[in-house]
DNA sequence: CTGAAAGCGCTAACAT
DNA sequence: ATGTTAGCGCTTTCAG
């Protein structure tokens, strides 16, 4: 057996053709006669060749990679998208590489960094805190933002978070509360800022005071829930339903109050946003706004594909379809106030 | 300004040196004069040059990435390790490759395919099903596994799930529970056959009656928790005490007893595995078996570079400390029996 | 339809 | 300490 990797020069050796027509074969098998085709294919199989793609993405000038920048691979949140990427990317053969903005000192700088390095075709951008003045960059890769993005005509996948925080206000004001307050993400985050605009003008709209000492701000996280959680415990006129601007900061309020005997729906109706696998399994099962996240990283690859592909460095948006899931965290307001 | 990238090429150019001196400088700047160095310098920071790293891992013969294998890129529970393996990687200049098992329709196929497409460096196996048999290639990049793993002598960074499931056993039989039950993994997982050995030698050693119709079997998620529920409480004689191989399980299993009144710990005690982010946050709060999910990728990580680095093909194995967490979902067995 | 040949951009001997 | 040079393995004109 072959103690080391055969390299094309093998295969047309053993072939008995120029290393241009094994190429050519593994790559447009149409224009090479049957019969040379056949005997390539032999060679091939013989030697056990693979391309290198390395040698390979130099000759044709690209990496064959995208970089994926996202705040924390260590979210759930993240990985289901990253798996819809996944399956568009690895099929077209791109590599998928991650980078965690979190992990070093300043994300926007590691932006920079790789929107400059070379070292991808293009970049999907999930961070909504990331700064669009980062994309400042001559000859940059195409870039796709799986997110709501301000300022910057950049392409995107996003998802109408305003309209899903109209979706929660509506929930709770037909269910008859009007203390209504809501705990929102990190603030400067596209998406705290577009969910947090929806859930006032909604509340004008349906004509329910606004009260800013019911606006807490989290960080999208379990312990920022359970944080927002003393601070409403803690309240002497508390709002008779919260709507969340994560999942997971629901979760970690649902926990702290259940634990100070607080029964929600009863005492107090939920709504979150994002319907991560575990809400439906909760007691009481999280009534939240559906983000399709597989198919916001599927799209997000084509249209980044697509650009790759024909050189552009601009390119369609696309809006992906919410939908509010009423489960069993929302119910009518307590009676007795 | 420069229409497109400057190559080493400019950079010595522009500095008035060889294209050798310029790689010397940037990758062994100590063997270059200082007055030299500086030129050089100067001349990369003027042109904005960056290396280009395809080309020079074609020169060096490495591709500069690591490919992790995995069976599911949207479970959380991997997520953390892959933090952990990118916190080693991303700094030692590797890419990190995610290739997802479930995906394509044979996994063992997947991971021959890398072992010899020649993509990596190096690959990390998270995949606890994937056979033995197929690393049997020649010249195949080091490779690590982290996770228990049968048969072969594979360098690997594990956890002792024996002795995890021991602890939850001996938990319960210290609360005064004699009833216990396992919901375990798929059968044939490593994970789930070592968590399974540890729970029946368990109860042996503390002189409990090992009852078959009391292990259940799960997949590890959410909802076969739940399904588990929906055995558990159509049985006549149910266990007051519950291990489950995965936290995930577990919780999937609590709503669904929980939404049917059932509750825990004084009606029944439960203990998962892995405490994930989110088991803290529930009420009751998950006792759990702790595994340092991150600690476990940073290891792998670690010695599979070293392996790299190194050019050998085995190494150390690495066991890394499980940690018994006690919060409140295990109390003692009810009275009335 | 096929072959010859010129590099892609870089690094590592080998010289000097 | 620095420069010269020979490729790494592949793809793609350009000829034939």
């Amino acid at each position: 057996m072959d103690r080391k990797i055969a390299t094309i020069q093998d295969v047309a050796k053993a072939a008995g053709v120029s290393t241009a027509t094994v190429s050519r074969t593994l790559s447009k098998p149409s224009v090479v006669a049957a019969a040379t085709r056949e005997a390539v294919l032999n060679a091939v199989a013989e030697t056990g060749y693979r391309v290198n793609t390395t040698a390979s993405n130099l000759r044709r000038q690209r990496t064959g990679s995208v970089i994926v920048l996202l705040p924390n691979i260590a979210n759930p949140f993240f990985s289901q998208i990253l798996a819809g990427l996944a399956s568009v990317l690895t099929p077209a053969q791109y590599g998928m590489l991650i980078a965690d903005t979190q992990s070093g000192p300043d994300p926007d700088q590691l932006l920079a960094h790789y929107l400059t390095s070379g070292q991808a075709d293009g970049l999907v951008l999930l961070d909504g805190s990331l700064s669009p003045d980062a994309l400042e960059h001559p000859g940059r890769p195409p870039v796709v933002m799986a997110c709501e993005w301000m300022g910057r005509d950049l392409p995107s996948v996003r998802v109408e978070n305003g309209r899903g925080a109209a979706m929660a206000v509506g929930h709770f004001a037909q269910l008859g509360h009007r203390a209504i307050g809501h705990v929102t993400g990190p603030r400067g985050n596209v998406l705290t800022e577009e969910r947090l605009r929806g859930f006032r003008e909604a509340m004008v709209s349906v004509g329910l005071p606004l009260r800013e000492d019911w606006i807490l701000e989290g960080d999208f996280s379990m312990d920022s829930g359970a944080a927002a959680a003393r601070v409403w415990l803690a309240m002497k006129d508390r709002p008779t339903a919260l709507f969340f601007s994560s999942d997971e900061m629901a979760v970690g309020f649902l926990g702290a109050v259940q634990r100070a005997g607080i029964h929600v729906p009863r005492e107090l109706s939920i709504v979150g946003f994002d319907n991560i696998e575990i809400v439906q399994h909760l007691s009481p099962a999280l009534t939240t706004i559906r983000q399709p996240r597989t198919q916001i990283g599927i799209r997000a690859a084509e249209l980044l594909l697509d650009m790759i592909e024909t050189g552009t460095r601009t390119g369609p948006s696309d809006v992906i379809e919410i939908e509010f899931i009423r489960r069993d965290s929302a119910g009518p307001p307590p009676v007795s106030r």
